[in-house]
DNA sequence: TTTAATTTTTAGATGAATCTAATTTTATTT
DNA sequence: AAATAAAATTAGATTCATCTAAAAATTAAA
């Protein structure tokens, strides 16, 4: 089943969205992502939901289907590749490459991936160290690691809670440390294992031990 | 000025339809060229004519205008550069690329192109030996030389004739040796200056001396 | 628990790009 | 030159993707 260029950027906003766990995903989050207005976003899932690549209830909210996740990691994985390319071979610096990446991801032609991920040998990840889906969709996972264990000045991304309850949920949300933030250890107090986080560059926050222990974070 | 992708389509057809010096191009040609039908044809005209990249009476025909033809040429040269691309990095065959060209054409990216290029290492003819236009739309004009100069198996494309008289042409017509034809030299009779071709790699065909010499090849 | 605020959806329009069917214009024959 | 054939255009629909403005549903607050 094929998707239009439009049904594949969205389906990659809300794979994107729903990463990390998180239950449903916004109307209003999918048009903030795809820079659209939510109304656009109301008539897309309507028909994203037709193809069934999503499941959607009238104002409750979507979710991804195994055939929505399979090809949303297609567009990634191609997305990705072409990433590579654009940096190893064509020398562009590893910031300028997204607005091409994003339009070469639509690019149909199994046999022209295949080629090129064999040019690039296999890459495993793209020029920001986010992992590349091979052709089945399968990522190489990386191991997660409680943010408590991690060094000062490593970075990551926060992918996860150990305890996901709502209180744990919404003192993160509160403190803004959502699930997809990208963070950084700038200091570590050794006496109570408290740590100070740097969020999205540009937010500082302290965290006790006992919370920075629930959280699981990718390295990057 | 930017194109969408379909007036990008119809202009790369009009182009080539009116190489080779043909006064004017018809509605039904382009239809056929682009595999659509003529009441589409009509339409686009209408906004191709708006944008100023062709001029147009109705019932009449069209003409590209000279920033139609830049345009032309900027689309025709990133076709060719994926195509060696694609041929010489990924090793498709030289008669699979046309397909992901096509789509491939179509990228924004002034830089893009650029480094491609250069990747490239500067290239002046295509895979099928069509010659790559410059940033600047000049082509590296190939000579062209009488079919009756050929030597056998040489292959080429007819590109022009001297004789353009409306019975030369109707004749030419006829026996399928249009202008665009691609051509081999099978066989020169030393007796009479007469030459038998392959035409299109189907259609063989025999020619005097007089015909031969009035119609101009390109070499590849 | 009403009221207010926010979020989401529908209704109605618009612009590309296409199609079929009908009409108009041009070209060709008799 | 009138009749016929061929080519080109218009009229009217359709699909996709988007928008604004209005309505409906849900959530938060007084």
């Amino acid at each position: 089943m094929d998707l239009t260029t439009a049904e594949e950027n969205y389906l990659k906003a809300i794979y994107h969205l729903s990463e990390g766990g998180k239950k449903s995903v916004s109307t209003n989050d999918i048009a903030a992502e795809i820079q659209t207005k939510p109304a656009s976003v109301s008539d897309m899932l309507r028909r994203l939901a037709e193809k069934e690549v999503i499941t959607y209830r009238k104002y409750y909210g979507l979710q991804i289907t195994e055939s929505g996740k399979r090809l949303a990691l297609q567009t990634i994985r191609k997305h990705r590749l072409w990433e590579v390319f654009l940096v190893e071979k064509l020398n562009f610096a590893w910031d300028e490459v997204h607005e091409v990446a994003e339009q070469l991801e639509h690019i149909q032609s199994p046999t022209l991936i295949q080629r090129l991920d064999a040019y690039l040998n296999y890459p495993k990840f793209d020029p920001h160290g986010d992992p590349i889906p091979d052709e089945f969709g399968d990522v190489r996972a990386r191991p997660r690691i409680a943010l408590q264990e991690m060094d000062i000045d490593q970075a990551g991304q926060i992918v996860a809670v150990k305890d996901s309850s709502a209180a744990f949920l919404r003192y993160l949300d509160k403190v803004g440390a959502y699930i997809g933030a990208r963070i950084k250890i700038l200091d570590k107090v050794e006496f109570d294992g408290s740590v100070e986080i740097l969020v999205d560059q540009k937010k500082t926050l302290f965290m006790s031990k006992d919370v920075a222990s629930n959280i699981l974070v990718l390295q990057s």
